[in-house]
DNA sequence: ATGAAAGCGCTAACAA
DNA sequence: TTGTTAGCGCTTTCAT
């Protein structure tokens, strides 16, 4: 149904080299002919069969997303960037999606792969030394987001130690007698990749060590963590601020306490991290801290790019954080 | 660098005609050289070229998904569940958005169809007569969502006509003595397709008209509606209710009607249609259309695939909807 | 049951 | 400057 270069070449008494040369301007053509190839190839209505052309020169223009759902606000914007950022460059984006399942994730890749993708951009869910080696094996350009995989795969993010160690610092700076930090249980601990909240955790603990005057505090990481919150909220009166290590456990956190009949910030403080693009409709104002995710998915692909044209050596990119006060403490 | 049928058919000594055979349980094959290869295979790791299966077949088992943004939470979540819903087929998605420009569309679906996807499900924003000659032309399957294009593509939603009729009959149900809609600006009317807020805006007209009695009614389609909407608020007390045509002007305006003062439900009521996720952490519980977003992508990958394998003939999809009290009327 | 050969549509190296 | 040829890796038809 489809004209083919074989057709042009033939309307025009000329070969296929022939054409090839126009179609793509190469050198060594006369100007006569690629004008009358052009323009025949344009009456007709001819479009270069795409898998005709990554079969014969091994590039698929194409890159591979795996996240772990869209209902993330984080990935859902960041895959936004992405996508944007790559048609502009000319490559499309195959969307996976792993829902966290480790399994998924290494099907996804394995299915990337087959389609002969250019690149990855992956946001690991996977954490094992066989995992990143089987990666390596594979000689395909990747970068990540979201958990940092290894030093062999550049990650583009921000620092989260740092970020959550200014968001604790930001707490101290305030009027709170102990500070509770909610933060995802760790039953996959060591099976899972969660890079990005050990590292928050982390900024929480060092911040929190080297404050003076100490402050009291506890770190709940219970799966029903609100009731483990109630517990800890009954009895002494101590004036306290909940930090959260992503604006969801926040958001949950403030819906429970107002349940509770608690109010914020008068009775409570709550500080979360993220600042994804919903709290700008709840009430208080939550403080939380704040990053570029549309920059982290356009550096994302525009160092898979540098990889996959091996321009340059790409390596880790950090971008700002920056923390917002809001209303919630 | 990886292994091609070619090499598995000499390491068996047998053509390349009886691997394929093996490889895809085809008959006409002695059982025995069936496992000798299939072993081989294994032991070789031998993985199938897809592009090269693509351009023999003529299937790339690769779909193109067009949407506005992920910003959008409908697309997002819908989305997720294509890609679900596709994988799970053996399907892959390439994701593509428009940002509601009409050319960006055009240049999607041009991709799309040089890289041969077997369908397309289109949220269109463009709405001409031209445009669905040639989509037609195309003579690719695809299917609607968010928008109805033509009769002649399926399309999977709502009944949006009915669903925010039925909005409209629960504030005439309570105590209001005039009601306030809102909805996007018209200035795109005729240019771009807003097909799904012309029949909720529709349907929101025709109930009120056949209402008895019949109630005051106010309709706000200026881009700055906040500023309309307060004209409208001074003035005469009376009670009203502000019914928007999507949750994302409910927000905003529950946020504005805060900044003003007012207390909601006590002093105005307000109602949303989608009910999209970041509701449940909106206070007070707002009052909302919901329908299953999820269910329009699995569903739309599904027609899509019965178009793609021609087994049946698909028309349009719609789902039930529900209207949501909340707290906030 | 198996092999041979012709494609799918494009690219690229080599001749002319 | 142009044509020829040999792939890219898999599928499929037709012989054997």
């Amino acid at each position: 149904v489809s004209i083919t270069s074989k057709e042009i070449a033939e309307a025009c008494g000329v070969s296929r080299g022939t054409v090839d040369r126009a179609l793509n301007n190469r050198p060594g053509i006369n100007e006569e002919t690629r004008k009358l190839i052009l323009e025949t190839a344009e009456r007709l209505g001819y479009r270069p069969h795409f898998l005709a052309r990554s079969l014969a020169k091994g590039k698929t223009m194409s890159i591979g997303l795996v996240v772990f759902d869209l209902y993330n606000r984080f990935f859902a914007q960041m895959a936004n960037a992405i996508e944007a950022a790559a048609r502009e460059h000319g490559y499309f984006v195959f969307l996976t999606m792993t829902d966290k399942n480790p399994q998924n994730e290494k099907d996804c890749i394995a299915h990337l792969v087959d389609r002969k993708v250019d690149g990855i951009i992956l946001s690991p869910v996977n954490n094992s030394e066989d995992y990143h080696l089987y990666l390596q094996s594979l000689n395909l350009p990747l970068v990540t987001v979201g958990n940092r995989l290894s030093v062999h795969f550049p990650y583009i993010g921000i620092h989260d130690f740092q970020a959550m160690g200014d968001a604790t610092k930001h707490i101290l700076s305030k009027q709170y007698a102990r500070i509770l930090y909610i933060s995802p249980p760790l039953a996959y601990e060591g099976k899972t990749n969660i890079h990005a909240q050990e590292q928050r955790f982390l900024g929480f603990t060092h911040t929190l060590a080297n404050a003076v005057p100490a402050m009291e505090s506890h770190v709940i990481r219970d799966t029903d963590y609100t009731t483990a919150l109630d517990k800890l909220l009954l009895g002494d009166g101590k004036k306290t601020a909940i930090l959260c290590s992503s604006d969801v456990f926040a958001l949950e956190t403030l819906r429970h306490l107002k349940e509770k009949g608690f109010r914020v910030p008068e009775d409570i403080g709550v500080m979360g991290f993220d600042n994804i693009d919903v709290l700008k409709y709840v009430e208080p104002p939550l403080a939380t801290v704040t990053y570029p995710m549309e920059e982290i998915g356009r550096s994302a692909f525009e160092q898979l790019l540098a990889l996959m044209e091996g321009t340059e050596k790409p390596g880790d990119i950090f971008l700002d954080h920056r923390v917002i006060c809001g209303k919630s403490l």
